[in-house]
DNA sequence: GAGCTTCTTGTACAGTCGTACAAGACTAAA
DNA sequence: TTTAGTCTTGTACGACTGTACAAGAAGCTC
């Protein structure tokens, strides 16, 4: 990759075509169901330039995921640079990544959607590509902790996976065409995460109570 | 299948061998990424025999999908005749989705992740099948909204998508031996969606308000 | 145990899979 | 224009794919 970097720009379009071309065959049809042969195809080249690029078919996925993360990483940093207040950060983050998961980069879906059923040793590179990612969502939560914002006693890394896995879930049934936008998605998630759903009259009086009421205790 | 339950009881327990083999090396490893050979392999028959019971590929999905509803369904009934009040109906309700999208019945899983990249055809064929699935929840939905349960202004079919996508996603990060039972990650989720996050020094004077500006315009 | 149905077996087919590689076509520097 | 390096092509390999089917085994009813 990083000797092919170093060529030609029109070296690099082609690079980034064959990527597109196997994300969104791997979005629609899976890892497993997608042939190289397939994206060679799409891509509009034959199977064994495709080869030559990617030596195998796991170069191709990692090689994907590397891209889908430089992707929602700038997307993230340049949202979130809007605004100082941490946890306005963490709304304007959670709108670029809904972003970049239902944009034309279908690189992203591959990588939330496609990990848990790859090879052990593919699964471990790709969450490797994804570490600068997981970094900075680490990062505005703790910050969002630190100035208060959030409830005292949640457990953050469950509320982290819950708010992930709402949103990561949108890409299953999202339509361009559909009455909402991302925008619209994200920020009604925001607030539904940030106020919950109970009418005023059903909340019980102490939050902190019923935060400190679950997931306390382990396994028996 | 009809034909099939129709027969004697060591038929049956076969039956179900191949659809829990099917199921998990579906999960595992894609629709695409499954082959029929594998399956028969990990069921204990040959092929043919495969061949036989499930005339083609979609058949054996179709009939993972019908099971994977049929055991939901059970549990989820089950779990909400233990209470009258609508809101807790809906706590114990997602108790046993968890549970059952968690347990060896793999069939849920799949039903749930691959149902967006089948063949469109096939995709229809097992949105029927969640029919009567979809249509309890509806009818939960409905229950702890006309209690005034949940809080005026919502849009409750959002709420539904952000609920489930928040809750199946567990099966994504999820490992049995875990701190946390499924049980409790249900209960926390729960909490989380009913309460939100926000401490309550950060928390809005009218939630009506705050809900009413979410997702009411469409796109431009 | 005869007769009928249900199921399994083993093998076969035509097609596709991931990958390899010699041969040729490009491109850029010398 | 030569040379060296990069990339594409076309074809090939053995393994595997979903499905089909004749032949036989097993089970149930009478």
């Amino acid at each position: 990759m990083s000797t092919a970097k170093a060529s030609v720009s029109s070296v690099h379009v082609s690079q980034d075509r064959i990527l597109r071309a196997a994300a969104r065959l791997f979005r629609e049809r899976g890892f497993g169901g997608t042939s190289i042969r397939a994206v060679a195809q799409a891509a509009g080249i034959l199977p064994g330039s495709l080869t030559y690029r990617f030596r195998t078919k796991e170069d191709l996925i990692v090689a994907i995921a590397e891209q889908a993360v430089e992707h929602a990483l700038a997307e993230v940093q340049s949202a979130i640079a809007e605004s100082r207040d941490p946890l306005e950060r963490i709304r304007l983050g959670m709108r670029a990544h809904l972003r970049a998961l239902l944009s034309e980069e279908d690189a992203v879906p591959v990588l939330v959607f496609d990990l848990h059923r790859l090879p052990e040793h593919t699964r471990a590179r790709l969450i490797e590509a994804r570490r600068p990612y997981d970094a900075i969502w680490e990062g505005l939560s703790y910050a969002a902790i630190g100035a208060g914002q959030l409830a005292a006693g949640l457990d953050v890394s469950l509320v982290k996976r819950f708010w992930f896995g709402a949103t990561n879930s949108v890409a299953l049934w999202y339509r361009p065409d559909g009455p909402l936008t991302p925008e619209q998605i994200a920020d009604a998630f925001s607030t539904l995460i940030a106020l919950g759903t109970l009418s005023p009259s059903a909340r019980p009086d102490s939050l902190e109570e019923a935060f400190k009421a679950i997931a306390t205790t382990g396994r028996p």
